[in-house]
Order: structure tokens, then C-alpha cells, then sequence
DNA sequence: GAGAACTTACCGGCCGGTAAGTCAGCCGAA
DNA sequence: TTCGGCTGACTTACCGGCCGGTAAGTTCTC
């Protein structure tokens, strides 16, 4: 279906507001970035990027659902479609810390600034992020079942895998010496020792001490 | 030594306003508290509260420089006198989780509003974490050199852990169905678990749940 | 009467947001 | 082929309000 050309002009626009807006308001935080300053950083004035969202709490929804959005695409759907849970937990620490390792912007915004957002797009937000938070639970309760998790409650090893990954966003500088391929592994392999029983098959364990550097402290 | 009484009150006065605005501060964000929301809590006009703090910015900066020394005296400090680096380890994810189902916002602040602060401060405030991340690291380090840990980058493990551990104070929330001492214990053994090679012994676990019976009210 | 502990009254500035105008480019009609 | 109108994409100029911060005065205690 083609668009006329100042539409598709106009979506690209607005996805370059968003995208750009979203690396502001992930470097200064959602209060200390204003809207003149997006609007500068797009090349409008602040009237101008009126044209485009209706209000600075707007902008911040639209940022966060693509977060949530995204992270449904690239972690949540190719899990559920695992059924052995243990593979399935592999895949959601492994793929989310990946997602985070690129990410400019959207996803850290999406873990810090809820507290930003009016009350009933709180609430939308943190429904999926529920969610998302019982998908994980559920797939360690299925591995306690099978007797295959340690003696730790379910709830608090969600949270403590989930905030291990989710740290990852604060101190990872792509770029930096740290490549993220093998980031992403000894997390996954921290997070899944944390928890399971089983001595897992980890043939590819041993390349781990490949090109490592320096990592930014904030 | 005796204080004058008037400023003994001046002191339990400054200290009773530090509590209330890391309380104000840590719920709704460094930028989206005001000095005049955070003097009313406190039964003053904003400048009755500028009679006690020299600015917002010094403000923040003493918040987060009282939180610092509390990780010192409470964490740092006593981990840096256990020889064993494993139990060392052990202590440092005990002891800094215990202290944040306690805390009321001051540690918060300290994670997460590192970029609100001015450059001079900022330096000295990421200057001290930098050295607490270091003395995780070494420990870790240690356990490396005498075998005792899994494959992975000491630098990844530390943070992760780390990660795991701040975690806990976007989630927990005293009063509910998970008692704090169970949390910390079951944050522990997933952390230490996710690293260390050794079948714990379990005994040490035990004996250190009994210390810590006191209970969290608050 | 001196100093600590405030309050009242105000400042300039930036905030989010908007009303109204501008202007390029496409449209159908003559 | 030209013209008038229409619309999308903005800009200029402005709003009230709250922000951090302060000067100067007041009250209370010793």
C-alpha cells in the first residue's frame, strides 16, 4: 500500500523525533529534558514539534510502548514459542541482555521514568511489564516443579535474574572493549547458575576470555 | 562532649530535612521535586529550608554523600576485615541487601540521580563507587586466581551482582508477603551460586541468618 | 541587644503549551 | 495554462505558572 509522499515524509519525521527524543530524555531523564531541547535537537522550533505530539507525557508513552513493543517482538513471542523452560529462561536473559547492548534509549526509559507517566498510562505500562514479570516467575515455577530450580522462591529470583539483566543498560558502553557477544554470555551464564540445578552442557564456556576492556562507570 | 542545645536542634532539624527530601526526592525524582514541596514537608517556607542548605544541587550532593558513608560503615568497612575471599563476597551481598530493605530513598538517590549532580560533585560521588565496584572486582579476582570461581569476566560478574543487588530497592517493598530476611538470604545464594564454583557450606548460611533476627519495621 | 531561626515578598528565567500567521506545493476548474 | 483555494508543515510571538534563589525584615531566646 503506497502512502502519498508527504505522509511517508511525516511518519519518517516523527520516527526520527521519537528516536531522537528518546536519546535525550535517556541521557538527562525525562524532568531535566524539555521540550525546546528536543525540539532543537530535530531542528524545529518547540511549536513545531507541537505539530507532531500532542504533549511532552504523550511523547513519553508513545517512547515507552515502542520499548514495550520492541521487547514483545524480540524477547517475549520467540520464548513462548520454547517449551522446555530451561531453554526458555536461556533465551529470555540471553535475548534481552542482547536487546540492551543495542539499545540507544527507549528501553532504559521504559525501566526508569514509569514514575513520569499520568496515572492511567501507568498503568498500561506497568500491566505489560507485570506481564512480562509473570512469564519469567511462571517459567521458574514450572523448573521448581520439575525439581530443577535451587530452594529459592520464585518471585525473588525473577526479580533478581530480570535486575541483573536490566543493570546491564547502566554500565555497558557499547563500543568500549566489552564486546557484547561475550557480555551477554557470562551474564546468561551468572543468571542461569544463579538459579538452576542442573550442571548445564556449556560446550562453547571455555572461548569466554576473548577480547575484554574497559568498561564506563556513570 | 555536650552540644549547645540550640544546635543540637539545628542538627536533629538538618537531619530531620535531609530524611524528608531523600524520602521526596527518591519517590518523585531529583527534578521533579521542588525546594518549596520539599520545605512544606518539612513546616517551612522555601526559605527557611535555604537557611539550611547552601542549594538543590548541595542538597542532592549531601543526600547522596550521607548514603555513601552508610555503604561504607555498613558494608565496605566490615566485608574489608573477612579474610576468606568467599565469605567476604558473601558479606558484601548480605550486608548491602539488608541495607536496602531498610532504606527510605537515600541509596536510591544515590543510583540513580548521579546526573543531576554538578561535575565537581559528580566526580567525587562516582569516585567512591568506582572504588566499592573495585573492591567487588578484587575479591572476585581473588576467587579466580585460587579457582574457586566459574569461567566469566570478573568486571561482568561484578556488576551483575552488583546489578542484582540495587535491584532490590526498585522492587521490595517492606510490610509485604516476602520478609526481608528471606529475600536477602535467597538474593545471596542465587548471587553467590551464579559465580562461585564451590558446593557452599551451608553451615555459614545458617549461622548468619541467626544474626540477623532483628526485624524490619518501617 | 545580639544572634539564631525563621517569614514575607519578591526576582528573572525557563517551563509546557498555544493562537495565529506564513508559505510551499498540489488541486480542480476555467 | 493559469489561477484561486486548500492543506500540510511549519514559525513567530506570546501565555500563565512554577522554578531556584534571595534581600530584608521579624520573632524568639539567651
Amino acid at each position: 500500500m503506497p502512502t502519498s509522499p508527504t505522509t511517508l515524509f511525516a511518519d519518517e519525521r516523527a520516527g526520527s523525533i521519537y528516536r531522537t527524543a528518546a536519546r535525550i530524555i535517556y541521557t538527562k531523564g525525562f524532568e531535566a529534558a524539555s521540550m525546546s531541547e528536543i525540539a532543537k535537537a530535530v531542528d524545529l522550533t518547540k511549536a513545531g514539534l507541537y505539530y507532531y505530539v500532542k504533549g511532552k507525557g504523550e511523547l513519553l508513552f508513545a517512547i515507552m510502548s515502542f520499548a514495550m513493543d520492541l521487547l514483545d517482538r524480540e524477547v517475549i513471542a520467540p520464548a513462548q514459542r520454547i517449551g522446555d523452560p530451561g531453554e526458555r529462561l536461556r533465551a529470555i536473559v540471553e535475548e534481552h541482555s542482547r536487546l540492551l547492548t543495542y539499545d540507544e534509549g527507549a528501553l532504559v526509559i521504559l525501566m526508569d521514568e514509569v514514575g513520569s507517566l499520568s496515572p492511567e498510562h501507568r498503568s498500561r505500562i506497568t500491566e505489560r511489564k507485570r506481564s512480562y514479570f509473570e512469564f519469567v516467575r511462571d517459567t521458574l515455577d514450572e523448573l521448581a516443579a520439575a525439581g530443577r530450580l535451587h530452594a529459592v522462591d520464585t518471585t525473588v529470583a525473577a526479580f533478581s535474574l530480570l535486575g541483573m539483566v536490566m543493570w546491564l543498560a547502566r554500565w555497558y558502553a557499547p563500543g568500549g572493549r566489552l564486546a557484547a557477544r561475550e557480555v551477554v554470555r557470562d551474564i546468561t551464564e551468572i543468571a542461569l547458575r544463579g538459579v538452576l540445578r542442573e550442571g548445564r552442557p556449556e560446550a562453547v564456556s571455555a572461548a569466554s576470555s576473548a577480547v575484554y576492556s574497559e568498561e564506563v562507570l556513570s
